[in-house]
DNA sequence: AATGAATGAGTATTCATTCAT
DNA sequence: CATGAATGAATACTCATTCAT
């Protein structure tokens, strides 16, 4: 896993940046024009024809798990330099939701598609990521103690859903801080 | 409940017919199936021609927002029966969630949509439809004092997200329990 | 013949309304937007039911057969009024080419449609039409002598080709007039 | 003739060949059956997909464009071939005329289209094409001097419309030879 | 292995015609 | 007899997927 990097033939390399080149420009276009965009306009993105985008992605839903996956591999890693800090959980969680925030048509979209084989792993990887953070928090008395990874997961499912139908990044974020300040603080009044 | 009787004018009761019919075959087909569903099932559920259905709604959004409307017009009798009742707001917001949870795939597909005419109108109504009960809430301490009818609408946004993936209805309330537990409560541990 | 006027039951009365109606909202409706227009469009300017276009006009050809009928009419009360005349012939020429101006889509669809069975029978009320005036203006030396009433229909038919294309009712005029000068001197020189 | 040998690129043959197949089947189809006809019928004849044909031409009026540019490249072949020759105007004229009765459905329904954005191009393309052979004509006293490049194009026009009628190939010649003999002689006697 | 042209199944949409009231 | 709602056949058009080069 250490040594993925440089020695592939110029074939290989061809064909891995042909991938990356699908997934950013998947990416960009799934944000712009939401999950139903033809795979046609992805292909002529990526500068691609388009049996090269189906030869690495069968089909829409593969293109998407790739997104989200390298978006988790983006939050392993961010996980990893913060293990053991304080503020591990709330700078994770953030990261997350700005992560919704760009590429906010994706997760609904994954979760309505037919079959969605490796998704659960994918979850599990994130339940994983979030377990520590979380527990530590727990301790620090920063969230409370009842709630498991699982409830973190709806929460971002919450604000996401409420940065989906917002006209533009800002507004996104605006409405990302409210959500997140309601749902931290609760609607009862605290004493 | 006056008096229904001899409606409007004499043929015009198959074509009132046909326009319920419709719009509870794609309230149905909506549920089961998505937003995306061909409309061609919708016109064959309610046992009505394809232009039928073309004739009463121009297009796919106007049946969705007839469905919405008449969950909203629902709503509203709701209200009307509770109006001044301590727990008003709690039983509107369980209806609405409730609503969320058997036309899941609704909302969003309308906040998405290309056109959406009149559905700020029908956002408007919703505001006007919680502002009393809330502020009563808030008055008996029940709610936060902070907190604005736009905010509710993001909370049922929240929640609804929760419910959407859950395969079965009990699943959906049993998750919609427990979103609505996390955010009335908040995340934050109190006192 | 004569008696065909007053005396008819109120009904008859309605029944014949409609059928004019139906017959001059098609000559709007056809000089507007072409012979190929929706007859609802037809139905909706004559302000009456779609079946009642129906029973009057079993298709859209028999709707054009009656506008060219009544065209026709005009014609031969014309040619009545001008009997014996000198200018005849012209009067009754120009007076064909202004109705091909005003009605331009109809007569070329009228002919590519697929049976137009009385239509032969206008044909040969146009050539009878024509016959005297045509004779006379021969005698008098304005028109070749070889000249015969199936080549005034071609010259007709030939100068609403010119005109078919023009964008206003103007340009129709001034592009008639042209090809009529042309087809009147010929495009050999004179001596 | 020069060399038509291997063309642009490899696989771009069997495109052209497929877009000149369609030029092809559309110009019988339109000739057996007006310019109304379901294009799937064209892409049929042309043994072809249907979304083929839409690839190649966006509309129905591209592909009568197509038919109408390759028709004229052509008289322009004859042009240059018969340049400086005496009978250049006639030929060209009785070649064009040729045209029409084959294509007889084709130029009144280009002429209506909503959008005929070259087609002014074409126009202009005619009018260039018979400027000299028109000249020469008329410097010769064959043709009048005061026509136009313009008034050929109506005399076009006149005779197509006379020929479109006609049952058969045969009968549109006859119509043809006559409204010539009409509009070259004029309806006026000479001398 | 990459390209992009070709395919055809699927969906939307219109409109002539019928028919209940 | 008039109405206009309902019908469904016909057509346009798009797009996922395959395949020759």
């Amino acid at each position: 896993m250490a040594a993925d990097a440089q020695d592939d033939s110029p074939r290989r390399r061809d064909a891995r940046d042909n991938r990356e080149r699908l997934v950013a420009a998947a990416r960009e276009v799934f944000a712009e024009s939401g999950f139903d965009v033809p795979l046609d306009a992805i292909a002529r993105r990526a500068g691609v024809g388009r049996a090269t985008l189906y030869r690495n992605f069968p089909d829409r839903y593969a293109l998407g798990s790739a997104i989200f996956e390298h978006n988790l591999a983006t939050l392993e890693a961010l996980a990893r330099a913060h293990v053991g800090r304080a503020d591990a959980f709330t700078i994770l969680l953030s990261a997350i939701i700005e992560q919704q925030i760009a590429s906010h048509a994706l997760v609904p979209a994954l979760m309505t598609g037919p079959t969605a084989p490796d998704l659960e792993a994918l979850r599990r990887r994130m339940t994983r990521l979030l377990a520590a953070p979380l527990r530590q928090a727990q301790t620090a008395g920063q969230i409370r103690r009842d709630l498991v990874a699982a409830d973190v997961l709806s929460v971002i499912a919450m604000v996401s859903a409420v940065v989906i139908h917002a006209p533009s990044v800002g507004a996104r974020r605006r409405r990302a801080a409210r959500a997140l300040q309601l749902v931290f603080d609760g609607l009862v009044p605290r004493s």
